[in-house]
DNA sequence: TAGATTGTTAATCGATTAACAATC
DNA sequence: TAGATTGTTAATCGATTAACAATC
């Protein structure tokens, strides 16, 4: 149904689009044009409906987009209208953060097992969930249908778990290790390297604080 | 001495090259050439050439890179030379979990305080760090000489949080809360929005698992 | 010196913006 | 119908890649 090869400009688009209709949605907003909303998120209006466009027409001339449909419609390219079971795989601070973060169910998400090596936690209980050991792995993913999972754990250790887990049938990882991993190419990834984002903001801190650059020959 | 405007693919791209230079470091390789690395990176070697460039020429014909150094300056563009104190808004489980990544210290990022609405919280400790209550945010921020605050609290009081903020010199936010922050141009931002880049995920996976598109007309 | 590889300019590619005909 | 706003094509802009002279 949908168009292959859509840039990834525009696919990281495609979620903040859904958080503002969403915010618009508990407002009440029934309709919306391109114009309007462009002005609340601060892009062009072109840019808009270029990237919908992608996905097919979801406005009608003269009078804009219906929020509730383009809200859902957006929703169901992202995949939100089935429930996606994830496994965290690593208890520590961030797995655990992640276990706890209630957002992710209103969108679809059901984070249903976690996974660590270390004995000392297993049993242990996060959100009502018992951390279980790697061993259980295999299974667990079979028996649930697992395709997401969420890799909080060293990056020493990131590459082997990976290679396990998609011969376990995971198709999908969500990145925390600060490493790239080398996957199938079935299989996608999504990177969230906290570091690397910190350097970023430490690099704009330090470019705002510099003192003005002028026209003048070094 | 750095030129201005530099184009955020680049920035984006500078701790990536960070990373990997510290591997490279840690693994006692002296040079490496643009198109080495680019081959380890899945980069351009022109890429590679072009990004460095835009800070100086950190090479030498014939020769390369040498990786000790080329890491060194990379390191100081960032700001990782000086200790950057950061705050943390909010002791959540996100709040916790960043407290507790040692990661940050190692690349010039000193945690020196944790700040919470919640009278309940105020007086734990987490890694050593009492958890503080929000009116002693000013005279923190004033006598620690803190720029940088990582947000990690409901969306709901971002905005008014981070006004506050700004109020007290804070001129950085990572901001983990799923909102867009609105401040004034002297005050930088980098997002981390874990809900959209696991709807990105949610995204790609779902764009694998669909029958391949051909060319018949639908 | 000859070989290698940078720094940098020019060419290409892709993404964004502008424009406007189609149409509700 | 007239006005508004989309869907879509064309123009522009910026980022990536290729090429090569400079030089270690």
């Amino acid at each position: 149904m949908y168009d292959k090869g859509i840039s990834t400009a525009v696919i990281k688009r495609l979620p903040r689009y859904y958080r503002y209709l969403g915010e618009l949605l508990e407002k009440d907003v029934v309709r919306i044009s391109s114009k309007e909303l462009s002005e609340k998120m601060n892009v062009t209006a072109s840019q808009i409906r270029q990237d919908l466009n992608h996905f097919g027409g979801f406005g009608q001339q003269g009078y804009g987009y219906n929020v509730e449909y383009l809200y859902t419609e957006i929703g169901k390219i992202l995949g939100l209208d089935q429930k996606n079971r994830v496994i965290i795989i690593g208890a520590g601070n961030l797995g655990q953060a992640l276990a706890n973060y209630a957002d992710f169910e209103r969108r679809g998400f059901l984070i249903c097992g976690i996974f660590d090596v270390d004995p000392g936690k297993l049993g242990q209980r996060i959100r009502g969930l018992e951390i279980r050991p790697m061993e259980e792995l295999a299974d667990f993913i079979r028996k649930n249908d697992v395709k997401i999972a969420a890799l909080t754990i060293p990056r020493q250790n990131a590459a082997q778990v990976a290679a396990e887990l998609v011969s376990y049938g995971i198709r999908a990882f969500w990145n925390f290790a600060p490493t790239d991993l080398h996957l199938p190419p079935e299989v996608v990834l999504e990177n969230v390297h906290l570091a690397e984002s910190l350097m970023r903001l430490s690099y704009k801190l330090k470019s705002a604080e510099e003192p003005e650059e002028d026209d003048r020959a070094e």
